[in-house]
DNA sequence: CCCTTCACG
DNA sequence: ACGTACGTGAAGGGA
């Protein structure tokens, strides 16, 4: 038996839009109403076994209904972007599965549909069509079923004319007379006022058509016949615009309609596009022509040639190293100071030579490591900066970095760049590398599997890396970050490893002693808080202090998170007028942030051997190009408040007689931002190296120098941090703590002044819309998918982002020039001093007694000519016995 | 594992 | 009408 399933494709697509949860792919596509969509069509194909199978669509903007009725569809809000982007990838779907679909020019889907049922109502054939429109049911008869969405998009009822006279006392026609009488918003449908379903089902069940109830109008009473006889032409309207036309002259004939099953072959690729893991399996299980797993899902089912060295069979592989073409260690942990080394492999071109640690660690395997070793000999692999560290701690030495997928992936996109080797595999279409969950499972049950296994995987991975890098390097070309990742970041990753290997010594014994410090000063205000607040609870718990200060005490609340009350600082600080708790409960808590993150969290982190520790930046994380510091965090170390500074005096040189050396580079954003603004106010300012925040205030609030005083320089120089964030009034209103609309004034005046920068602002902006992504100065890349999204929140956040990025991420690129030029010093210039670390706009470093005079002189100097700009670059300097005294 | 808070640039 | 400043990491609480 034949049957046929047609969809109402723009129904449904909304319907799966609205019921789904925004939903994106990596590189920044829509894919909800996608996704939605496939899982109904999937879950109908599996249920129904439809012969045939048709998704029909509206086509263009006027339909005849237009030239009956204007306004037909009018007040209709805008399609959002997320949804309207989404339809051509709908229609790639529904080719790529073999299915069916069309629209005609001056046709809705409904008439489409209408037609095709009228002609199998004719030749008696079945057909289900799928919508979430109530009008379809007028489509209903012996062979038509009508199956309309309920919740969400795969649960749907189906109706047949039984059903229908059920529920509503109706015919199929008579839903007709129904949308005539009480119309229909969503269209624009006018009906009759004052008629809804109840009032609409009564008379019909009563008089059975809109003509025989306009007919009788005598008989009605009051103001529904007052409605009734001054609206009959709009009924009468109303119904014909209700009515699906069944005459559309269709080109297709019943057998183009035919569906013989998804082939994955086809299909996959789509899949994998969009992301959709969990409905490749289900797609794969429901290929016709398959069966015994054909391996579509892979790339050509590519055979792994794996040898597991043994102990004995090294030279096999020594005789290899000269075609080794990718380097793969095989890292567990996330702290690269502390991981274990499970096995390398050596690739060549055809072959994965897997060799267990142990055995590279023994006599035998002496070449091998040399290879390692070798700067001589470029490496290819994922990640070479953690295998680095790794290594090291293992004894075993790394040289040579040549290409890294981990880092290419990061420039190619900064947005998903913590992509995991199975994620980057999956997103070139090479779906044979299993991710590290599964085959090492996760948490508390994380087991290293048998070797065979595990030389599998690991060869995999490195297999999956020879094919990622070559489209890496033609894709690097294309977007002209070659230089970028060739000259900066690979470079930079090696002074990263060298730094952190380096480590910075701490004064354990001092710390400590500020640990007994802080613990006296919270142990006071613990008791004081509990006396003030009549009670003992855990002030750590936001939720039991809430209780406390809003319920117990009864103060007013200010400001609520998701989950109750907000007690962040800022309400604290408002609050304090109220009562004395408040501010021991200030107190307390920023004491007791140093002593947990500060005290303790440092301690955790200090090697017993050298006490030191050694922070791990993290190059492929930060989205503008900053690098990020973990185990411990090193660019958070306190400052703003004197208690916590106290901190930085237990950062000390690793040598006696060694000093702190610290250079920060001033403004360095606003500076940057002079550069790529040409704003000419702001050039000048910093060409004549003037207070950039009282310059600002001085044109800003119209006042000579003498006349700015601190308040005004303090706003000031908020406007400025605005200006870089991509300012908003209601963000500058908060952060100064005035209303919107003197922030908005401030920010007129600084425009009207700085009109470079305004310019600017509106010029990346646009170019964002246009391209689709911003640039640094060095061309590194960050793609704004939702610059364009119709949400105002989305679209705001990411004119912001537009806005600060280059700012940012060219002072980024800034430093991470001035780091790789200043390693490049220290070795040709024969220093000893050592670079520790990076604190985004600041270089710390230890240096030897003879070398201060130099180094102060040099870093500076290095830094400021890390990039020529329109403006110059200034870096200060300063030293001392710690990191506190280098101030 | 998510939320809140807070440390830095 | 909408309701946020840009970029990070760590700790503690609580489901």
């Amino acid at each position: 038996m034949e049957k046929l399933i047609v969809i109402d494709g723009n129904s449904i697509a909304n319907r799966a839009f609205y019921a789904m949860p925004p939903l994106t792919n990596s590189s920044g596509l829509h894919t909800n109403a996608v996704f939605g969509f496939t899982t109904m069509l999937l879950k109908l194909i599996e249920e129904e076994k439809p012969t045939h199978l048709l998704v029909a669509f509206d086509a263009g903007k006027v339909t005849f209904r237009h030239a009956e009725y204007e306004q037909y569809k009018g007040g209709r809000a805008k399609t959002p972007s997320e949804l309207s982007e989404q339809f051509p990838l709908l229609r790639e779907l529904l080719t790529a599965c073999g299915i069916s679909h069309f629209e005609l020019n001056g046709y809705e889907a409904d008439d489409i549909i209408g037609t095709l049922t009228r002609i199998a109502d004719e030749q008696k054939k079945q057909v289900m069509v799928v919508s979430g429109d109530k009008d379809m049911l007028q489509l209903a008869s012996d062979q038509v079923t009508i199956a309309l969405t309920r919740k969400g998009v795969t649960e749907i009822e189906a109706y047949d004319p039984a059903q229908i006279q059920e529920k509503y006392g109706l015919s199929p026609e008579q839903i007709i007379d129904l949308k005539g009488l009480m119309g229909d918003t969503s269209d624009n449908i006018p009906g009759v006022p004052g008629v809804g379903e109840k009032t609409a089902l009564k008379l019909l069940h009563q008089y059975g058509t809109v003509e025989n109830v306009l007919a009788s109008v005598g008989e009605l009473k009051g103001k529904m016949k007052e409605n009734m006889e001054t609206h009959a032409d709009s009924a009468r309207m109303s119904k014909e615009l209700a009515t699906i036309f069944r005459e559309v002259p269709l080109e297709q004939s019943w057998d183009d309609l035919k569906f013989e099953g998804i082939s994955t072959g086809q299909a996959l690729p789509f899949f994998r596009k969009m992301e959709f893991k969990s409905l490749i399996d289900r797609v794969a299980a429901m290929d016709p022509s398959g069966g015994a797993g054909s391996e579509v899902d892979m790339e050509p089912a590519a055979p792994l040639n794996l040898v597991v060295v043994e102990a004995g069979n090294v030279s096999e592989l020594d005789a290899k190293l000269s075609e080794v073409e990718v380097f793969h260690v095989e890292v567990v942990g996330e702290n690269p100071h502390q991981s274990d080394v499970i096995g390398v492999v050596f690739r060549t071109f055809d072959t994965s030579y897997y060799v267990p640690f142990e055995l590279l660690k023994s006599e035998e395997a002496a070449a091998l490591r040399s290879w390692i070793a070798d700067g001589e000999v470029p490496k290819r692999g994922y990640d070479l900066h953690k295998i680095d560290l790794a290594l090291h701690w293992k004894g075993v030495a790394f040289e040579g970095a040549a290409f890294d997928v981990s880092l290419s992936a990061y420039l190619l996109d900064p947005t998903d760049s913590n992509m995991s080797l199975d994620g980057l595999a999956a997103k070139y279409g090479l779906s044979s590398v299993k991710s590290d969950d599964e085959v090492y499972g996760k948490g508390a049950k994380f087991k290293v599997p048998a070797l065979s296994m595990l030389s599998e995987h690991v060869g995999r991975k490195a297999m999956a890396i020879q094919e990622i890098m070559k489209k890496q390097q033609a894709e690097l070309e294309d977007v002209e970050m070659h230089q970028l990742y060739y000259e900066l970041e690979l470079p930079l990753s090696k002074v990263l490893a060298d730094m952190e290997k380096q480590g910075i010594a701490v004064n354990v014994g001092d710390l400590r002693d500020l640990g007994k410090e802080f613990e006296a000063i919270i142990n006071t205000l613990v008791t004081n808080i509990y006396q003030l607040a009549g009670t003992e609870f855990n002030i750590n718990s936001p939720k039991q202090l809430g209780e406390i200060l809003f319920d117990k005490l009864g103060l007013p609340v200010m400001k609520k998170t998701k989950t109750g009350y907000s007690t962040d600082a800022e309400v604290l600080e408002k609050l304090e007028p109220y009562h004395d708790i408040v501010k021991q409960i200030l107190h307390y808590r920023s004491i007791a942030k140093l002593q947990s993150t500060y005290v303790e969290g440092l301690l955790k982190e200090v090697r017993q051997e050298t006490g030191k520790v050694h922070t791990y930046y993290r190059q492929t994380i930060a989205a503008t190009g900053r690098l990020s510091s973990q185990f411990p965090n090193l660019q958070n170390i306190p400052i703003r408040l004197e208690e916590g500074r106290k901190i930085r005096k237990v950062f000390v040189p690793s040598e006696p007689g060694w000093s702190i050396l610290a250079a920060d580079y001033s403004q360095i954003e606003l500076r940057v931002l002079a550069h790529i603004s040409q704003d000419e106010k702001l050039i000048e300012a910093f060409v004549h190296n003037m207070d950039i925040h009282t310059k600002t205030a001085m044109d800003v609030f119209g006042v000579p120098a003498e006349a700015v005083d601190a308040n005004m320089r303090r706003q000031a120089k908020a406007v400025n941090f605005g200006i870089v964030y991509g300012i908003s009034d209601y963000g500058l209103s908060q952060n100064l703590n005035i209303t919107r609309k003197d922030a908005a004034k401030f920010i007129e005046q600084y425009f009207a002044v700085f009109q470079g920068v305004r310019k600017y602002m509106d010029d990346i902006v646009k170019e964002a819309r246009k391209n689709g992504y911003v640039t640094t100065l060095l061309e590194r890349r960050r793609y704004l998918p939702e610059i364009n999204a119709s949400n105002f929140n989305l679209r705001s956040f990411a004119e912001r982002t537009a806005m600060n990025t280059p700012i940012q991420g060219t002072a980024a690129d800034i430093i991470k020039l001035a780091m790789v030029k200043m390693e490049e010093r220290l070795q040709t210039e024969q220093l000893k001093s050592r670079m520790l670390l990076q604190v985004h706009d600041e270089l710390v470093f230890e240096v030897p007694e003879d070398e201060l005079e130099i180094m102060k002189e040099l870093v500076p100097e290095v830094m400021a000519a890390a990039l020529k700009l329109d403006v110059p670059l200034q870096a200060d300097v300063s030293y001392g016995a710690n990191w506190y005294e280098a101030k």
